[in-house]
DNA sequence: CGCTCATAAT
């Protein structure tokens, strides 16, 4: 199981308190409504009795068309309001302020705002709830741009806002991410007043936070002299949105100690940090207390808990959870798979890993078989299964399913698509889902341009990156990880430094340690490791392990020990979290015979808590995982294996291919009597030698690897590869690496170990 | 005005 980072969890909630539950809860939705007349109460008969009544044309109460108006919005009806609409008009109850406003309200909501507008424009007793509405309308159907100039008309016209009215303007100011045009706006609540209003303080709260001002959505929250629940939820989930977890902890237990109940949305927010902190631990301290306040019966709470446990991996109290549940929604089949999907990311070096991705699969096989009808969250989650178990043929299946219930078309799943045929080595089945796609968003542009760079396809990755400015599309910092990674792979200095600088000109992006990352990566490649190194010097960062281990791995290739061991020095002190880096280390230190610097590590290792390497291969064959350990023997075809893999060996001898020495794995006690001499076989030889005897003729092997491969490995794959003139594709955990007659698409020059 | 499940990376 892969450590967990480690989370400083503000405190621990003091179970004693008693809260009354908020009145804000959904929990205790029940309205109290009886006062009207069975027979003509829209909400005791049937919506088409009700409409009927309508259709018939006697004048009724306003409160007789409330209900029905409200069931159109349910079904998203635009014909049953057209007869209320004309009802109303016939009727004369068209002059009633109430009734025209929610006709703008239904349209809008029905996504008719064509209709909307013009019931409004035919209404010259418009008031300010009227304005309020059709601006809401325009955000409510992503048309901030046209909610704003409905705004200015507004102000034109001489009509004062509300705070619902300011709340509708920033949302509208949020979804265009208008910091200019927010800041405005926060300048006219300040005019006015409203700036400690609840609900203004909390639509600013909210706006800051989207645009990423975290700072100044704080503020916001601050300000705000009665916070209620809403106000704290906003924050909460502000500082899950901005990367600051930890401190929606905090804010949570300065909730409860200000006597504050939470809800059910505040629980919800709460345990998604939890999520993101895999802070189990705080988690269930929030799950015995939201028991205590009577939140158990709730499906979506539970469902919470539920995906939390999975993903910190504990299995069977999410299957509790899980097997708990009688009516099984689609959100907690998602959450399921989902559950399963991110344990595969956090789990890398575990078989665990590779089961739980598995177990994801088969989930989603059972939600096929129930009546329930998959949407595009449970695709883009087994999509994501599919892609990290690059299981290609299940993959394909899945692609299959979203044609028949009509997702292809949805852009995350699309997206979700091109991902998984590129991770499972298709780059031309990518090519031709991201060219099918309707509609393409930033992600689908960046998948797909950092796919061509990792298939080695730098000028389709560059050209992309063109073609996605042309569409207008903004590109943000990981499309440039994308483009300066595909620079990197072929060498391109200039055009990599053009685009850095674009990128911090253009676009005002800040480079962060990726992009750093990707230039050095480029200059060791080329075998620049001085440039490499005044970079790093350069930095306005700190250099991390990951620059310095691609600094060593460039120094040993090239053979600068100097500066390999000064680079050493530096990734020691800051004591690496990542195993593979202390593999490294030792790697480095073997092959030059410092016994003393071996034991260093090992005793720095042992001091960090970190284990030894689990090395591990599997590959997937007609639905069955087959998995592989180091020098494993146990399997039913390892002699063959091994004469298979003993036969190719001395083939490639005779084509120049001389072994490397290299660190054994998963037996520390043996390293220093047998790396020098004996060659290692490390668990992904051996899933090769299994696929090469068992996948079908020609068709690619798919390898995954717990840990990044080793160089002698890297390049008696090359060997084998074009040896037996098979496609041979292994993801290790850093990269993906596509074997083709005798080359690799990651251009060889990545930091193995 | 707040919420759960989702897609991109060296």
């Amino acid at each position: 199981m892969a450590s967990l980072p480690s989370v400083a969890v503000p405190g621990t909630i003091k179970l004693d308190l008693d809260f009354k539950k908020s009145s804000q809860t959904s929990l205790s939705t029940h309205k109290n409504s009886s006062i009207f007349n069975a027979k003509t109460d829209p909400r005791c008969l049937d919506f088409r009795e009700a409409l009927s009544m309508i259709e018939e044309g006697s004048k009724v109460e306003t409160a007789f068309y409330v209900p029905i108006l409200q069931e159109c919005i349910d079904r998203n009806s635009v014909s049953e309001a057209q007869i209320i609409h004309t009802h109303i008009i016939k009727t004369g109850s068209y002059e009633d302020s109430f009734l025209t406003t929610f006709l703008v309200n239904v349209y809008a909501k029905c996504g008719e705002m064509g209709y909307a507008r013009k019931v409004f424009e035919n209404f010259p007793q418009r008031n300010i709830v009227t304005w309020t509405t059709l601006m809401t309308g325009y955000v409510y159907n992503s048309m901030p741009e046209l909610a704003i100039k409905v705004f200015q008309e507004m102000l034109e016209s001489g009509v004062y806002p509300t705070n619902y009215t300011i709340g509708a303007v920033i949302s509208a100011c949020s979804f265009m991410s208008s910091i200019r045009f927010g800041k405005q706006i926060h300048g006219y609540i300040i005019k006015y007043k409203l700036d400690c209003d609840t609900s203004t303080g909390n639509a600013l709260c909210s706006f800051y936070s989207k645009c990423g001002k975290f700072g100044a959505a704080v503020k916001a929250f601050r300000r705000i002299k009665e916070k209620n629940v809403i106000s704290w939820t906003t924050a909460i989930s502000a500082c899950g949105d901005n990367g600051r977890a930890n401190m929606g902890l905090k804010l949570f237990v300065e909730m409860l100690s200000e006597d504050a109940g939470p809800n059910d949305f505040t629980l919800t927010s709460i345990l998604s940090l939890c999520c993101l902190l895999h802070a189990v631990g705080f988690g269930e301290q929030v799950h015995s207390f939201s028991i205590k306040l009577g939140f158990e019966p709730n499906i979506l709470i539970r469902t919470s808990f539920m995906y939390l446990y999975l993903k910190c991996g504990r299995i069977d109290e999410s299957r509790r959870l899980f097997d708990g549940i009688e009516d099984i929604s689609l959100v907690t089949w998602n959450a399921m798979i989902a559950g399963y999907a991110q344990m595969t990311d956090h789990a890398k070096d575990s078989l665990m890993a590779h089961h739980s991705g598995t177990e994801a699969l088969n989930i989603f096989l059972r939600l096929m078989r129930s009546n329930m009808k998959p949407d595009l969250y449970t695709f883009s989650s087994v999509l994501t299964v599919c892609s990290s178990l690059i299981a290609l043929e299940q993959g394909e299946q899945v692609h299959a399913q979203t044609i028949k219930t009509g997702f292809l078309s949805d852009v995350v799943v699309g997206s979700s698509l091109v991902n998984m045929y590129n991770k499972c080595g298709s780059i031309e089945r990518a090519t031709k889902a991201f060219v099918e796609m309707p509609t393409r968003t930033l992600i689908s542009w960046t998948s797909m341009i950092t796919g061509f760079s990792q298939h080695g396809r730098t000028r389709q990755a560059l050209d992309l990156f063109e073609d996605m400015r042309l569409a207008g599309v903004r590109p943000n910092k990981i499309t440039f990880v994308g483009v300066l990674s595909a620079c990197s792979h072929a060498g391109k200095v200039d055009e990599a430094m053009r685009y850095f600088e674009m990128m911090k000109k253009q676009y005002g992006i800040k480079p962060m340690m990726d992009h750093y990352s990707c230039l050095i990566d480029m200059y060791v490649r080329l075998g620049r490791l001085k440039e490499a190194f005044e970079l790093i010097e350069k930095m306005d960062i700190e250099p991390n392990e990951f620059v310095w281990s691609l600094l060593i791995a460039g120094c040993r290739s090239l053979k600068n020990m100097e500066l390999g061991f000064y680079a050493a020095e530096r990734l020691l002190e800051l004591k690496p979290k990542d195993t593979e880096a202390y593999a490294l280390l030792l790697n480095m230190y073997l092959a030059e015979g410092r016994w003393n610097d071996v034991s260093r590590v090992r005793k720095l290792m042992r001091e960090e808590g970190r284990g030894k390497l689990m090395d591990w291969s599997s590959i997937n064959i007609k639905d069955k995982v087959y998995s592989f350990k180091p020098d494993g023997r146990s399997h039913h075809q390892s002699a063959e294996i091994y004469a298979l893999l003993e036969d190719l060996l001395e083939k490639a001898k005779s084509l120049g291919y001389v072994s490397l020495r290299c660190l054994e794995m998963d037996d520390e006690d043996v390293v220093k009597e047998k790396t020098v001499s004996s060659t290692v076989h490390h668990s992904e030889k051996l899933a090769v030698a299994f696929g090469l005897l068992n996948v079908s003729s020609g068709a690619p092997i798919r390898v995954i690897k717990s840990i990044s491969m080793c160089r002698d490995c890297h390049s008696i794959i090359k060997f084998i590869s074009e040896l037996t003139g098979r496609e041979i594709i292994i993801r290790d955990s850093r990269r993906l690496h596509q074997f083709n007659n005798g080359h690799c698409s990651c251009g060889d020059f990545s930091n193995l170990l």
